[in-house]
DNA sequence: TGTTACATATTGACTAGATAATCGGTACTG
DNA sequence: CAGTACCGATTATCTAGTCAATATGTAACA
């Protein structure tokens, strides 16, 4: 369906991107009224962002820090939740806190509509990720239900007109890595193996070729939040790390849209790649 | 540079995607024992979802809520600091606590490689979007540094040696919207028009192509967290709205990495929108 | 030896206050 | 009327504690 089945699942040990040439931040631009939390915050993220601290480590029990600092144990917490917000450390109870281990997965939406990289340049890049071979697993569930609106819009339907959703949550050893769920209007799939809650080997999409519906062009947008209870949930999530909502449109080469997919990639776990011609 | 500026800019007053057909969430499935101030978050969510409380209204004050619930003031707060680490409400001191307003901008990447939108749907489709016409400035600045680690390694250059990097944050009626820095090898824009700090308004890329480096192919990468307190500030970004770093390589015809440019859009603003064509 | 019970360290949740900062409005003053 | 000083409401920060929950290691026991 989407390239995370079928494109090189690989993993960044390296935190790459987070600008290193940047420095000094809020903390330094007005250091003597600054909270003490703030700056207690301050102080053990520059020790992480410059190493001092490497992921995986252990933190200073909080009273050792209120101790350290002269405070407050409360107010070394609230310094902790702004860090535990950023993504930066994770409080396993009654361990301690500790310093985020971060990894990427590549994440390939062309990978469904392309069969192999499409130039050398992507190959070499895709090569200078360390590959891992590990194999994902899936749960599907598929229902009839009323559109939303979101749907609706995208189908080009009227909202609440039934539709035939494909949910999938896929995990890999175990541990769910997204969320996918696939809207097809009611009338193209009816009777049609899309129907059944079973995997689909050749894909989806192919199905639906089968079917006098094959996709020609498809749009992707992609937007960014903080996730739901419900999805932190699902998606076992820890505090700090945001989602993106992936929702592809497919249309035939008629123009009639198809399908609409709708795909939440957990922040920490996930990395979307691309590639582009010039035309 | 990017689809920023070409593109055409909306905002979705409607806040798709959130999905609605899904009810419940961690807060209803074991009741009695969940923590006070989750609970309250929990109530305040669920009335902001449904619309009770609607974009922009105001909560009661935490003495209210504090008294309603029967608990301590500061319990009420732990409860709104987590909803505002979800960026579903802001406070807004001394005035109160509000419901957030969420409005996306559309991004288009590939407007930087293809003039016009490329298929009757993508026309369709920006159009079932409110256009609004605000003109965006900038503020741009060159300067020459070593390669950090992530844009040599793009670049296909040793970490440290000297490039060119341009960097720029676009605004829209002055709130900052977008953090944009370009990279180039050295020998590559040497006493360019690409060195000098001002606009070029046939593009970067445009001016690459006239010094004989016109780009082929390009890879996007997309990956998101929490931002920086560095970028928090420059972005003006509220708690709770993460961001998405998109780093675009753009390659000649013969493979050679020729720019690398580093976006970061902050997750309240903006929206990504792809075409894709099967092939 | 293997298992169970317990002690301990640590974070999570919460209370009941105090003081500071800041916006909006009101009343006073020139 | 314009400007200024002040006041009140509200959030921000912080203190100094209490009690609960839970991994982990330790000691007792069969």
């Amino acid at each position: 369906m989407s390239g995370l089945v079928s494109s090189p699942l690989a993993t960044l040990t390296k935190d790459i991107g987070v600008s290193t040439e940047v420095k000094s931040g809020v903390d330094t631009m007005r250091g003597s009224t600054l909270p003490a939390y703030q700056r207690i915050a301050s102080a053990i993220r520059t020790k992480i962002t410059s190493g001092e601290l490497a992921p995986g480590e252990q933190l200073p029990t909080e009273h050792e820090i209120a101790e350290q600092y002269g405070v407050a144990r409360q107010t070394v917490r609230n310094g902790l939740a702004l860090l535990v917000s950023e993504g930066l450390i994770v409080s396993q109870r009654p361990r301690g806190h500790f310093v985020r281990r971060r990894e990427h997965m590549i994440y390939r939406p062309q990978a469904e509509s392309r069969p192999q990289p499409a130039s050398p340049e992507m190959d070499r890049f895709c090569q200078q990720i360390t590959e891992e071979g590990r194999t994902p697993t899936q749960t599907i569930d598929v229902s009839l239900i009323a559109a939303p609106a979101d749907i609706a819009q995208r189908l080009e339907l009227d909202e609440g007109t039934l539709i035939v959703a494909r949910r999938r949550v896929r995990s890999i050893n175990g541990e769910p890595v997204n969320i996918n769920d696939s809207h097809f209007p009611l009338e193209i799939v009816k009777d049609s193996e899309i129907m059944s809650p079973a995997d689909i080997p050749r894909g989806t999409n192919q199905a639906l070729a089968d079917l006098g519906y094959a996709q020609d062009r498809a749009i992707d947008e992609y937007y960014w939040r903080m996730p739901t209870p419900e999805e932190s949930h699902r998606l076992s999530l820890g505090a700090g790390t945001p989602v993106v909502m992936h929702i592809v449109t497919g249309y035939t080469v008629d123009g009639r849209p198809v399908r609409c997919t709708r795909n939440v990639l957990p922040g920490d776990r996930h990395m979307i790649v691309y590639e582009r011609k010039w035309e």
